[in-house]
RNA sequence: GCAGGGGUAGCCAAGCUUGGCCAACGGCGCAAGAUUGAGGGUCUUGUCCUUAGUGGUCCGAGGGUUCAAAUCCCUUCCCCUGCACCA
């Protein structure tokens, strides 16, 4: 992109930075107040981020323009352990870490500075205002940034969570989590930077199952435990050595593995010693539920990392269990070697549980044969197993096998049973994941029983209700959206909202080992910027921010000289914030992207909800989707992703600008394209210099065409308006820089240059493209003369410029014939010399009137048109000629919708306005073009073509 | 696992809520013409088949409702996304 463009950006944002304009104070127009939800300070964000910030500036420019006192405040989510681990990388001197920065322009003599987590807070945050957000001229109120590290927000955030547990909300239990043995709690998440390995494990509750065996328990881990009616043995490996632990006085036998992850989960586990998988084979074991005596048979399949490497054996209905007794049954070294009376073993037999709709009583025999598996070690095995799983736990029922379950949908039965089991005391739960979790220092990732956990009570059955019908009063977008947060808020459930560990974030104010985690702090926040800047501008003290200084200001309660005093500000400080918030508040939007449909959405709307009176509940959500594709490919390549400083270098901002709005609707995915955003900073181009051509045009006398065009100015300003009621970037943009273009290029060609008409257009268009190209807008609105912002003026009405319905009916007929013309000329392949153009004859007009007519009072018939057409002596006396074409009009008109009727009822002087247009048609077309009347029998018609000439419709001859 | 989205002409992508201005916005690409002493750029026109401005076929596939369906209903195939202390 040109310097020109890099030039116009800084030299405009610096004029609407010192003149304020981003400002925003209270005031006695109405106001518009919306964010985007703050970014986590995680590293460098990318030119996808900036769509949906895009859209915040775009919409909030355009409310201002509208009259609206407009409140955009901005800042950062620095929670959680992306700034610390960043630091530690860099302080580690991580040679990815160093190349990553240095490729996003971080300057190499900072990286020394940025070991420590603040310095890198503070490092992005100025990142993020400085080159993402005002370097896209966003005029958001800078003077209310806030991060949530900060000292003052803390103290918002304390204030929330008293807030949470005055109404009860905040309660305390068990949980468990995915913890690394070093550096505490973390995410597994795929995208999560914090693990090396195992983003993808999922977390399985397991059902730990006592054997008795002589003075032991033998503690099998099942994931199906209703399938205990179907245990017919136990499978110890004979390759593995388990080890003795003690558990709540019991000795039990699990793999060592298993005890190295159980420990996490259970306080009193004692090592005790080991035991090798042989000296149990060949016992029995009493099976829990069944009260049975089941032997100890061997079983290679049984691995000691997965569950407690002890399995219980239901052939019935687990692909493993069946095909290990089959081959032991039939294998008699092995039975020999182990000592097993071979009589024993081949009594067994898979005892039916389950009922499954497409299987037999024993699915697992029946896949195994059907797949043809005849080994252990089958890959296919774990296919069998969960396909029989699936079909199993949504369709199946338990048999007459399964006791007091029996007939029991096995969804229900199987939480009824575990929970039975553990009533009895023949089971206990514990959680594992399902692959290799390991940490970034290293260490595994375990499941970690923390045993005082604070939740968030989001499935709190009031709360949700309000939430729930508050939100059908919300503008929700898109729509699909609006439907489904109702089955969101249902879904939300206890969320645990504090941790240890390291963690930047706001301590929990009930206890201070905790830290607030980094969703549960970002809920209430855009409240927070309406007291931000008295904090930053340093009219309120850190100290002042106390309890009961958020609850006047905040809720209204107290006394206003109360609490000033004992705060330590002016009561009229205190006030004039009060009256700030019920002027500023409720939020009307909340902008974010998809990922926050199902946390952030909700716990916002629930937060507010919970803490703050109705009238301050949202009132708007938006959700953006993504730029995707290529973009992961650009961020692997050599320079990283590119860096949004140097797109918006490259490509201009206000391209940039005009790719998110238009390139498809917000709710969409699009790919990152550098030829879409090309074409986009073409199109600003052409559009410059058409609005040259304009201003340089020699003048001319105002014609029909005039009309035409300040009429299509008038009905975009209309488009527009109600575009934007649905905050549709998409179809404003469209209206704004393409159809306008089209428009304005019709209107030159057509002879067009009345100089007022030109100012007039400018001045709407140049207006209409303020919000999503404001350094364009302005550089042009300085262009034609104008004094002052464009982004401050008010934004046109269709009530500016005269509407002129049959200036474009006429219009429009012309663009018509010509599409006729070019389709003769096409399909002849003629090199006109001579056009020649006869207009309808008046009675054929007549005819589809008295067809309009009726149409209008819904009787229209062909019979009916006849007769009424046959009713009108002059049309009578045509005889065959006018029934025919009644008959035709007839059959034409019923196939109209009522706007193309109306259409056809506009009275367009169909040869005044061809006899108009005749030069700029001959110019055209490079011949002869003449204008006549069907009726006219003078007229020339040398192929007898007049007479196909019908209303709207003239007949055309070229030669 | 829980929740949800989508398949539209060579490509990208509107339209679908509220059936009829839909052969289907717009853009890209491609072709032709104009301008330009190359190229690029810009402007105009065209870009499903057929055709003196007509007619035919079409919106993943199959069926249905209706005077009328890309739009509503059913069946079916295929893609994709979000969430589970990353925000």
């Amino acid at each position: 992109m040109s310097s020109w463009t890099a030039e116009i950006e800084a030299k405009w944002q610096q004029r609407w930075y010192e003149a304020g304009i981003f400002e925003a104070n209270r005031d006695d127009r109405p106001k518009f107040m919306m964010i985007f939800a703050y970014p986590g300070l995680t590293g460098y964000l990318h030119v996808g981020h900036m769509r949906g910030y895009t859209y915040v500036d775009a919409i909030t420019r355009y409310k201002r323009m509208c009259g609206f006192n407009v409140l955009f405040p901005v800042g950062t989510h620095a929670t959680g352990n992306g700034a610390i681990s960043l630091a530690k990388r860099i302080r580690e001197k991580d040679q990815k870490t160093t190349d990553y920065l240095l490729a996003n322009g971080c300057p190499p003599e900072k990286l020394a500075d940025l070991t420590e987590p603040q310095k890198v807070v503070d490092f992005f945050n100025q990142v993020y205002v400085n080159q993402y957000w005002k370097r896209f001229g966003f005029l958001a109120d800078w003077r209310r940034f806030t991060s949530t590290t900060n000292p003052d927000y803390g103290q918002f955030i304390q204030w929330q969570f008293r807030k949470l547990h005055d109404r009860g909300l905040l309660i305390q239990k068990p949980y468990f989590a995915p913890a690394c043995v070093e550096c505490g709690p973390v995410a597994v998440d795929a995208s999560e930077t914090d693990l090396s390995k195992g983003g993808n494990a999922e977390t399985n509750e397991y059902t730990l199952l006592k054997f008795r065996c002589g003075d032991l328990f033998l503690v099998a881990a099942t994931l199906r435990p209703e399938t205990v009616y179907g245990q017919t043995n136990f499978w110890v490996n004979p390759d593995v050595e388990y080890v003795k632990v003690r558990r709540k006085g019991e000795p039990w036998v699990i793999s060592r593995p298993s005890y190295d992850k159980m420990r996490y989960q259970k306080d009193d586990l004692v090592l005790e010693g080991t035991i090798p998988g042989t000296e149990l084979i060949g016992k029995t074991c009493v099976a829990p539920v069944i009260h049975r005596e089941v032997p100890v048979l061997p079983a290679t399949f049984c691995k000691p990392d997965v569950g407690t490497g002890l399995v219980t054996s239901v052939p019935s209905d687990a692909p493993d269990d069946w095909i290990s007794l089959k081959l032991l049954q039939e294998d008699e070294a092995t039975m020999a070697r182990y000592g097993l009376d071979p009589a024993m073993v081949r009594a067994i037999e898979p005892i039916p549980i389950i009922e499954t709709k497409g299987y037999g009583p024993l699915p697992a025999v029946e896949m195994i044969d059907k797949m043809g598996i005849i080994e252990a070690g089958d890959p296919r095995l774990d296919e069998a197993k969960k396909a029989i799983y699936k079909d199993g736990f949504h369709t199946g029922r338990m048999s007459s096998n399964a006791g007091q379950f029996s007939g029991m949908k096995v969804e229900e039965a199987k939480e009824l049973i575990k929970q039975m089991m553990i009533e009895s005391g023949e089971a206990e739960l514990f959680y594992d994941l399902s692959e290799e979790v390991i940490c970034r220092c290293g260490r595994p990732v375990v499941i970690r029983k923390v045993p005082d956990q604070w939740f968030i009570d989001y499935a709190n059955p009031s709360l949700t209700e309000d939430s729930k019908r508050h939100a059908k009063s919300m503008q929700i977008l898109p729509q699909d959206y609006y439907v489904n947060i109702q089955g969101v808020l249902d879904w939300f459930r206890e969320r645990a909202c504090v941790r240890q560990g390291n963690w930047l974030g706001t301590r929990f104010p009930y206890d201070n080992k905790w830290i607030i985690e980094a969703i549960s702090d970002s809920t209430l926040y855009p409240i927070y910027y309406l007291v931000s800047h008295y904090y930053n501008s340093g009219q309120l003290p850190l100290s002042s921010l106390t309890e009961e200084f958020f609850d006047y200001v905040y809720l209204g309660k107290g006394d206003a000289a109360q609490v000033a005093a004992s705060i330590g500000v002016s009561v009229e400080l205190l006030e004039r914030i009060r009256k700030d918030v019920s002027y500023w508040y409720p939020l009307d939007i909340n902008l974010g992207g998809k990922e926050h449909m199902t946390v952030h959405f909700p716990a916002f709307l629930m937060n507010h909800v919970a803490i703050l009176p109705e009238e301050l509940w949202p009132r708007g959500i938006f959700v953006n989707w993504y730029v995707t594709g290529k973009l992961g490919k650009i961020s692997k390549s050599k320079g990283g992703a590119e860096p949004i400083p140097d797109a918006a270098e490259r490509f201009g901002v206000d391209a940039l600008r005009l790719y998110y709005a238009n390139i498809a609707s917000p709710f969409a995915d699009v790919e990152w394209d550098e030829n879409a955003i090309d074409n986009y900073s073409s199109r600003i181009d052409r559009i410059l210099r058409t609005v040259d051509e304009l201003k340089a045009l020699p003048g001319a006398e105002r014609q029909k065409v005039d009309d035409w065009l300040l009429s299509r100015m008038s009905n975009r300003a209309l488009a527009i308006a109600r575009a934007m009621e649905e905050y549709d970037l998409r179809r404003t943009s469209n209206e704004a820089y393409f159809e306008t273009l089209s428009d304005v290029r019709w209107y030159m060609r057509r002879g067009g240059g009345n100089a007022h008409t030109i100012s007039h257009l400018l001045r709407s268009w140049i207006r209409m493209m303020a919000p999503i190209t404001p350094h364009v807008a302005e550089e042009m609105w300085a262009g034609i003369g104008e004094q002052g912002f464009v982004s401050t003026t008010p934004f046109p009405t269709s009530d500016e410029l005269p509407t002129d319905a049959l200036a474009e009916a006429s219009e429009n007929y012309l663009k018509e014939v010509i599409t006729d013309i070019n389709e003769i000329l096409k399909v002849t392949g003629i090199a006109p010399r001579r056009l020649y153009l006869y207009v309808s004859p008046k009675w054929k007009r007549d005819v589809l009137e008295l067809g309009l007519e009726l149409a209008r009072s819904k009787q229209l018939s062909v019979p009916g048109l006849t007769k009424a057409v046959m009713a009108k002596d002059d049309l009578k006396r045509r005889g065959k000629e006018s029934a025919d074409f009644a008959r035709k009009t007839a059959e034409d008109l019923l196939k109209r919708s009522e706007v193309e009727l109306s259409k056809l009822a506009m009275d367009v002087d169909e040869k005044a306005y061809l006899q108009d247009a005749a030069v700029f048609l001959a110019r055209e077309l490079g011949c002869e073009v003449g204008v006549y009347s069907a009726d006219d029998p003078t007229a020339p018609d040398p192929q007898k073509k007049a007479r196909a000439a019908q209303p709207h419709r003239p007949a055309i001859y070229v030669e």
